[in-house]
DNA sequence: TTGGATT
């Protein structure tokens, strides 16, 4: 039988062989969640000198940066994954906070959210999706297509644009894409109520079609909204028609302004 | 009166 206490191996062995951890498999407990989150890098840094930054910490198994989808220009946040999980949090230590060499704004490093779990949010716009559309896309009807290139003309300050290039954007590849993110079409929200949340927007965005993502930005102190949010959408038309019908739009005593989000603020 | 980002 197996449990021959006179024949118990020292002290050290003993403990590994209670939990099960033979020598031929050092792995499970100490690979486990090394995997990392890095946000805020240079737009430049390659994948390469992603590495080369956190390789003084331990072996790299993985990594990756996410690039916008269209454009293929880096959105600042990737991922590493460690041998181990002691080597990712040296890495937090010595680099969570820090500049890397030629960054002028120092970078976010923390351990990863498990990619199972990634938004309830992108489920639920699924439910939301087919059914109830208001608008469902694409559009064909001539109306319909003229407003949405005089849309188009607005969002790229441009004075014409050929309606030909309206269903597919290839001739916008390259540009500067208001509101386009590696996850779809951003839409910037201004003049929410402070105790605004999450669920005023899906509400008012749902209708319009598929809704990925949506936030409310809130003071750190108070938590109250700071007035505004943003909504991400897959597509363009059906963003292009929330923005059309919910601009101007009168919730409670405010009258809401919503557009495409833009690179910062740029004075009048 | 334009964030944070989760392979």
């Amino acid at each position: 039988m197996e449990h021959k206490k006179s024949r118990r191996e020292p002290d050290r062995f003993y403990a590994l062989t209670k939990k099960g951890v033979s020598y031929a498999r050092p792995s499970s407990a100490s690979i486990r969640d090394a995997n990392l989150y890095v946000s805020g890098l240079p737009k430049t840094m390659t994948q390469k000198e992603l590495e080369q930054l956190f390789s003084q910490y331990g072996r790299i198994i993985t990594s990756r940066i996410l690039v916008d989808q269209v454009t293929g220009v880096s959105r600042g946040v990737g991922f590493i994954r460690f041998d181990k999980r002691i080597e990712a949090e040296e890495a937090i230590k010595g680099l969570n906070g820090q500049k890397p060499s030629g960054a002028t704004e120092p970078i976010t490093v923390k351990f990863a959210n498990n990619p199972s779990q990634k938004s309830s949010q992108a489920l639920l716009s699924q439910l939301y999706q087919s059914p109830n559309r208001r608008y469902p896309g694409p559009l064909h009807h001539q109306a319909q297509r003229f407003r949405l290139d005089n849309l188009l003309n607005m969002a790229y300050g441009v004075k014409r644009f050929s309606p030909i290039t309206i269903d597919g954007m290839t001739s916008l590849v390259g540009m500067n894409i208001p509101g386009h993110t590696g996850t779809g079409w951003c839409i910037f929200v201004y003049n929410l109520s402070p105790d605004s949340d999450e669920s005023v927007l899906w509400q008012l965005f749902g209708p319009f079609g598929a809704v990925n993502n949506v936030k409310v930005i809130r003071d750190f102190n108070t938590n109250k909204c700071k007035g505004f949010g943003f909504v991400t959408m897959t597509n363009y038309d059906e963003a292009a028609m929330a923005i059309a019908s919910l601009n101007g739009y009168r919730l409670g005593d405010r009258v809401l302004q919503v557009s495409f989000k833009t690179n910062k603020a740029h004075k009048s």
